[in-house]
DNA sequence: AAATATCTTTAAAGCGCTTTAAATAACTTT
DNA sequence: AAAGTTATTTAAAGCGCTTTAAAGATATTT
C-alpha cells in the first residue's frame, strides 16, 4: 500500500502537522527538520492524496474550460490551441482542467457541464463565444471566471482578448508599405465584437493613410452580418472589383475570407500581389500551406490560454478584484500576397 | 453555506449512512424512507463533495486522455472527436476527464503527466500513437488502460481500432462498382499497423476482383514508408501514371494522398472519375469541400472514444479481464470522384 | 537568574463522505 | 406466542490530509 503522510511522520520522527507543512513549502520548520522530512518522502514514494487534502482545505483543484462545441470542433482550432496552452501553464501548479463543449442553446437546468452542477471547480475559463445565460449563471453563483477572446458588449467581465485593433491597424500597414494606395476592406459577422474592432482600426487607417476619398473609404468596403466563409469572401470582392473603385489590396476580416477572395482573383486572373495585395487575419493553419501562400495577422493561441489561466489564477485568489482585460499581441507574417 | 449529509440526514430524520445509501442508489432502504430522503435533497439542494466521497471510497473518479501533442493539434483533428465523443459518454457517469499532451520522445522520470505522477487517475485512454515507454510504465504500475486506435505488434493490449480492413475492402468494392478494372494503390507510412491492414485488403480485393494480373497487383501498387503527404500522392499517382499500365481507379490510404493525387491528375487532365476514380480513407473534413468532393471512408471518431471509454470502464471493474479489441466499423461515402 | 519574546513542534479536531457490524423492526415459521 | 428469518436502520470508525491552539525549546532582555 501506498504510505500515507502518517507512515512519513513516524518515519521521520515528527508530527503529521509538521510533514502538511513542508509539503505545502510552509514556513515553521526548521531547515534540518525540513531536509529530514524531504528526504523521507522521496526514500518512501510518498505522494500526498489529492482528494485528502482537497477536502481539508476546501476546494476543488479544478479549474473548467468551457467551449462551444462548434468552436472545439472547427477545422482551425483555434481554441484547442488556446487550451493546450493552458494545459501546459497549469503543469507546474496542481489545478486539473476539465474541459467541455455547451450547445450555444443551451438550457441552464438542463445542460449544465457537471463540474458546475456539483460546484467541482475553483473558476473557469470560457472560450470564444458562449451562451449569456451561462455567464450569468456564473455571476449568480460567484463562480470566478474569464473569457477568453469573447466579450460582452456593454458588461464589465475578466477578459483575455487579441488585439484586434493594433492587428488589422498592422495589416493595412502592410499594405500601405507594398505601396499600395486604395486598399478595400472585405469582413463577415459584422456585430462580432473581433470584426468590429478590425474595422474600426481598417477605418482608423484609412484615414490615416489618406485613402479614404473625403474622409470616406466606404466605396471601397463591403461589410456583412452573416457568418464568415469562404464565399462571403467571393462575394465581397466581386462587389469591390464590379463596383469599379480604384482598387490595389484588400484586407479581409479573416483569412477564410482571404481565401474566397483570393480564389475569385485566381478565376479573373487579377495577379496577387502585384494587381491586388490580400492579407487575411488569424493565420490559420492552412494559411501558410494556401497558394500562393498568404500573408496574415498571427495570433499566439497559446499565449492566450496561458494568459487567461494566470489572469484566473488571480481572481481566485482575489475574488474581489475589479474586472480587467488583458490584450495579447499579435504581429504580421508576410507572404506571398503581399 | 452548502448543506453536507449530515444536514440532509437530521432534515429527513433518518442517519447520514441511509442517505449514503440513496445517494449511490443502493438496495436496503425502504420505498418511503428513499422517496423522503430524495426529497429533501431535492428541497434542500444538496450536493454531495466529491473530495469526501472520493477519498472515503478510495477511488479517484478521474480517467486521463493522452496523446501525442502533435496528434492534438493536427489539421484533421482526428482525436479531438475522439475526446469529444469520450466526453459526451462520460456525462452521465461521474468520472471527469484529464486531457493532456505528451512529447513522443518523453522520459519517464521527467515528462510524466501530473495525473499519473500523483496517480490521480483510475484508467487513462492513449489515443493514437504514443510512447512505448509510457505504456511499460502503465503496465508495471497496473493501470488499467486502452489504446485508442493503435496498437503495438506482437503484444496484447485492450484497444479500439477502426476497422481498416473492412473500410479499405469496401473502398475497392466501391470501385469496382463504378466499373473499374484496373485499381491502383497509393499509400505511405508503410509500417503503420492501420496502413498495413489497408494494403492487405487492397491486396486481397485485387484477387477476389481479380485485377491482379498473375495473382500480382504490384504493378499498380506505389507503398513507401515515408511520413504521408500530399507530395507523396502526387509522385504516388505520377509513378503509376508512368509506368503505362492500364489504370482506371486509385485506392488511397488516406485523404491527404487523395488530394496529391487528384491535384497531379488535375494537372495531367485527366478526368475523374471517368478516366480515373479515386477514394480516399479517413474522410477528413477537408474531403466534402474538396473540389472535387473526395470519395472516402467516413470513420466514426466519437464513437470511437464512445467505446474506448466503455471499454475502460469495464477493464476499471475487472482490471483481471484479458485484453480485448473492439472493432468500430466504417463506411463509405460516395461522392464525386467515383 | 528570572522574565519575556521568538521559534519549533505537535495534539487533536475537523473536512464530508462510505462502510461495517450491530441493533432494531417487521415478517414467517413452528 | 416464541423462535427464527429477513429487511431496515444506524452508530461509529475510517479515509488522509490541513489547521488551530497550545506546548515546548531556545534565545533575548531585564
Amino acid at each position: 500500500m501506498k504510505p500515507t503522510i502518517k507512515e512519513i511522520a513516524e518515519s521521520a520522527g515528527v508530527s503529521q502537522a509538521t510533514v502538511s507543512l513542508v509539503l505545502n513549502k510552509r514556513p515553521g520548520v526548521s531547515t534540518e527538520t525540513r531536509k529530514r522530512v524531504q528526504d523521507t518522502i522521496t526514500e518512501l514514494n510518498y505522494v500526498p492524496k489529492r482528494s485528502a487534502s482537497q477536502l481539508a482545505r476546501q476546494q476543488t483543484g479544478n479549474i473548467g474550460f468551457i467551449i462551444w462545441e462548434d468552436h472545439f470542433s472547427e477545422i482551425e482550432m483555434f481554441y484547442s490551441q488556446c487550451f493546450l496552452g493552458m494545459e501546459l501553464a497549469t503543469r507546474d501548479s496542481d489545478y486539473y482542467i476539465l474541459l467541455t463543449t455547451v450547445k450555444l442553446d443551451f438550457n441552464t437546468r438542463t445542460d449544465l457541464p457537471r463540474f458546475l452542477r456539483y460546484d467541482d471547480v475553483d473558476g473557469v475559463v470560457l472560450a470564444g463565444r458562449v451562451p449569456h445565460n451561462l455567464i450569468k449563471l456564473l455571476e449568480k453563483r460567484k463562480i470566478p471566471f474569464v473569457l477568453l477572446d469573447y466579450e460582452v458588449p456593454g458588461k464589465n467581465h475578466h477578459k483575455v482578448l487579441i488585439d484586434n485593433y493594433k492587428g488589422a491597424y498592422t495589416a493595412v500597414q502592410e499594405l500601405v508599405n507594398c505601396g499600395k494606395k486604395h486598399i478595400g476592406y472585405v469582413g463577415g459577422s459584422a456585430d462580432h465584437p473581433s470584426i468590429k474592432e478590425r474595422y474600426r482600426a481598417y477605418l482608423a487607417a484609412s484615414q490615416d493613410y489618406g485613402f479614404a476619398v473625403n474622409g470616406d473609404s466606404s466605396e471601397l468596403v463591403f461589410s456583412i452580418n452573416t457568418e464568415i466563409t469562404r464565399e462571403i469572401g467571393i462575394a465581397g470582392i466581386r462587389e469591390l472589383l464590379d463596383k469599379d473603385v480604384e482598387l490595389d489590396a484588400v484586407f479581409c476580416a479573416n483569412d477564410t475570407l482571404a481565401f474566397g477572395v483570393l480564389e475569385e482573383l485566381k478565376r479573373r486572373r487579377i495577379s496577387v500581389p502585384s494587381e491586388i495585395a490580400v492579407v487575411g487575419f488569424d493565420d490559420i493553419y492552412a494559411a501558410r500551406f494556401h497558394s500562393p501562400p498568404l500573408s496574415s495577422i498571427h495570433v499566439p493561441k497559446m499565449d492566450l490560454g496561458k494568459e487567461a489561466y494566470k489572469l484566473l489564477l488571480e481572481i481566485i485568489s482575489d475574488p474581489t478584484r475589479i474586472p480587467q482585460t488583458r490584450t495579447i499581441g499579435v504581429e504580421c507574417i508576410c507572404r506571398e500576397t503581399t
